[in-house]
DNA sequence: GCCGTCACG
DNA sequence: ACGTACGTGACGGCA
């Protein structure tokens, strides 16, 4: 890789502005959209329909036609006429998976169904297309003329294009995204299941069959790489067109255009950009922590009286409940469980678990990120690049993966040193804002109750506030336990609580656990009230859905087993909170992302974690940033009650003041 | 490839 | 009497 990574990345100006969306008003969208589609309950294709609205017998699943395309004449020219449709679906073949090494040895694209064209740069590793000349017509008309592209993963192919030398570029149509709103509970997006799926079991060429054990897409022959690459934008482009319809009817084409799409952009820019990972840090805690590890090791194995894997579930049973003799507790599929909660049970009667759970903690530390996170820095940026996955949960989060920079430590010290070894570069702080209490501002609001909303209005600790309530004390008698217990029950309303989960939780008898849950539905009915009338309207449409509408199919919420439908309804009161939350943080990120553009600053955004947002700030930036990001965030969307932001910076994550 | 476990919100 | 908190990703062990 060479220069071509960008340091400092420049951004478009953005279709958005920084007003307030308006959800209630459904806007037309898709003017190309056409009525092929007849989806009737979401995600389900009836094929008595399909027929109907196809008399010609147009089939869904034909294979098309493909046109390899060597000369450049004959590209600028096709290139341009599609330019004037103003729409193309577009797809790179590289050399790697991961967008931050791949490199382009071809792209496909079409504008029509049935159609495609490849434009090889290298193929059985011979040169074709130079692709210094391919770029710059495709230059003119994706960042000159601006054409809509379409894409299955378009935050992919983005990312290679920024990488390359484009540096921008209108994503109009990501088909996975569009996939995974129409059915978040579906979970596989690939554009191969996508095709079989929506398009009547077409068979997509799958990539093995093409591409070599250990070879990559550069050493396919020509042939079979031209049919490979155009049929993926052959059938993003007959995606597009099957998906454009089903979210205009599920109403879901205005979060899709307008908090989704420009959402692929901003998480783009947030990977491309990276965070810096200061190694000698982790090395020095490295040190601390294997030395930590083997002292307690020897010292099991004293105890016991012989070496063995205590990584092992299955040794440390035999140690602990066999030749230790210890009082086995809870039983899973495999034998009785050595989970942390037990060992700590046990910790109180034996030495062996207490050496257990501290060496369990240091080994998740150093196997989870002290040994990993210095290898996945970029050597060529020096930072790390996580990848933010905008399909990867059924409630409208996101989530993180390679490495997962959202399950960085915190809770405790050693774990925080991880959190400290992630810097800003010289001259930069880094900031963090993160909403308060966003699941409960989100439920008072929903909920609609005066109880709630009337703490939150008065800015009170809500654990406090709830403890003095379910108590029936003032609340500045409000003893720490009490609050405790006060806070265990709210994550349970959040959760869709039950009894014996409390009881577990909190360590209380089954029966007070629920008369603290009856307790607080009467203190506060309308929260009650509205999981009542959630989970009716789930009974009836079988769908939940969130303030901008996202849904989240819940198939078996009438099942006739209990259990699972006991199961379905927690999902269904918690969906309709965490999803909410997660819009209103997307909403921010978007509007946060046009203040920046707006005050043309150089700090970035780095890290996005569900109720936070982290960002690397220049320090003469550091005040402008802050009116940004806290304006922003609280602006994001109107609730009967304040949405609040705390920010904090420091000179590293974890050290905040 | 699944399971148990555990890091986060 | 059942046997249970929601959402993730990643690890090592084991078949």
């Amino acid at each position: 890789m060479d220069s071509s990574i960008p340091t400092g990345i420049e951004f478009e100006t953005s279709r958005f502005t920084t007003e307030s969306i308006d959800f209630s008003k459904a806007v037309p969208f898709f003017e190309k959209a056409k009525a092929t589609s007849l989806i009737a309950a979401i995600g389900e294709v009836r094929p008595e329909a399909i027929a109907k609205a196809h008399p010609g017998g147009i089939k869904k699943n034909e294979k098309g036609v493909y046109t390899c395309i060597t000369d450049v004449d004959e590209l600028k020219s096709i290139l341009r006429t599609i330019a004037l449709s103003g729409i193309m679906a577009f797809d790179f073949e590289t050399t790697h998976i991961d967008d931050m090494k791949a490199e382009p040895v071809g792209f496909s694209f079409t504008n029509e169904r049935n159609k495609g064209y490849y434009v090889p740069f290298i193929a059985e590793n011979k040169d074709i297309v130079d692709p210094l000349v391919a770029k710059e017509i495709l230059r003119e008309i994706i960042v000159d003329k601006k054409i809509k592209l379409i894409g299955q993963n378009i935050k992919y192919d983005y990312k290679v294009l920024k990488r390359w030398g484009i540096e921008d570029a209108y994503l109009y149509f990501d088909t996975m995204i569009a996939a995974w709103l129409i059915d978040s509970a579906e979970g596989i997006y690939n554009l191969d299941h996508l095709a079989d799926k929506y398009l009547d079991g077409y068979r997509t060429i799958a990539y093995s069959d093409v591409v070599e054990k250990g070879q990559i897409f550069s050493d396919v022959p020509l042939d079979k790489a031209v049919d490979y690459a155009s049929e993926d934008a052959d059938i993003a482009y007959r995606l597009y067109e099957e998906f454009a319809p089903i979210l205009e009817k599920n109403n879901l084409s205005t979060l899709f255009e307008t908090v989704e799409m420009p959402l692929v952009k901003i998480l783009a820019h947030m990977e491309l950009h990276g965070i810096f990972l200061d190694c000698e840090r982790i090395e020095a805690f490295n040190g601390e922590v294997t030395n930590r590890i083997v002292e307690i090791e020897k010292k099991v194995y004293e105890e016991v009286g012989h070496e063995f894997n205590m990584n092992s579930p299955k040794q440390l049973q035999e140690v602990l409940f066999e030749e230790r003799g210890l009082p086995a507790q809870k039983k899973n599929k495999t034998g009785f469980s050595t989970a942390i909660e037990v060992l700590e049970k046990l910790a109180l009667i034996d030495v062996v678990p207490r050496l257990i759970v501290q060496n369990r903690s240091l080994v998740k530390l150093k196997n989870t990120y002290i040994d990993v996170l210095p290898e996945m820095v970029n050597e060529h940026t020096h930072r790390i690049h996580t990848s933010f996955t905008q399909t990867g949960t059924a409630t409208g989060r996101l989530s993180s993966r390679n490495p997962n920079l959202q399950n960085i430590p915190i809770k405790n010290d050693d774990g925080r040193r991880i959190r400290e070894a992630f810097t800003p570069q010289e001259g930069y702080l880094l900031l963090s804002a993160d909403y308060a209490q966003i699941e409960l501002v989100v439920l008072a609001h929903l909920s609609g109750d005066p109880t709630l909303k009337e703490a939150f209005n008065n800015n009170e600790d809500i654990h406090t506030r709830t403890a003095s309530l379910i108590f029936d004390i003032h609340k500045d008698l409000v003893m720490p336990e009490q609050r405790r217990i006060a806070k265990t029950i709210n994550f349970g309303v959040i959760y869709g609580m039950s009894a014996f989960r409390l009881s577990n939780e909190l360590g209380i008898s089954r029966s007070d656990a629920s008369s603290f849950i009856e307790n607080y539905f009467k203190r506060f009915s309308f929260v009650k009230g509205f999981m009542n009338s959630l989970l009716e309207e789930a009974r009836e449409t079988k769908v939940v859905h969130t303030i901008l509408k996202r849904k989240r199919p819940v198939p078996q919420i009438n099942s006739s087993n209990k259990m699972e439908q006991s199961g379905v309804e927690r999902i269904v009161v918690n969906t309709a909170i965490q999803g909410s939350a997660a819009d209103i943080m997307k909403l921010a990120m978007i509007k946060v992302d046009s203040l920046m553009k707006q005050h043309n600053v150089k700090s970035r955004l780095s890290l996005q974690v569900h109720d936070e947002l982290i960002f690397e700030v220049a320090k003469d930036e550091l005040e402008l940033m802050k009116e940004i990001v806290q304006e922003g965030m609280e602006s994001a969307y109107h609730l009967s009650v304040p949405l609040r932001v705390s920010i904090e910076t420091g000179s590293c994550w974890g050290e905040m003041h």
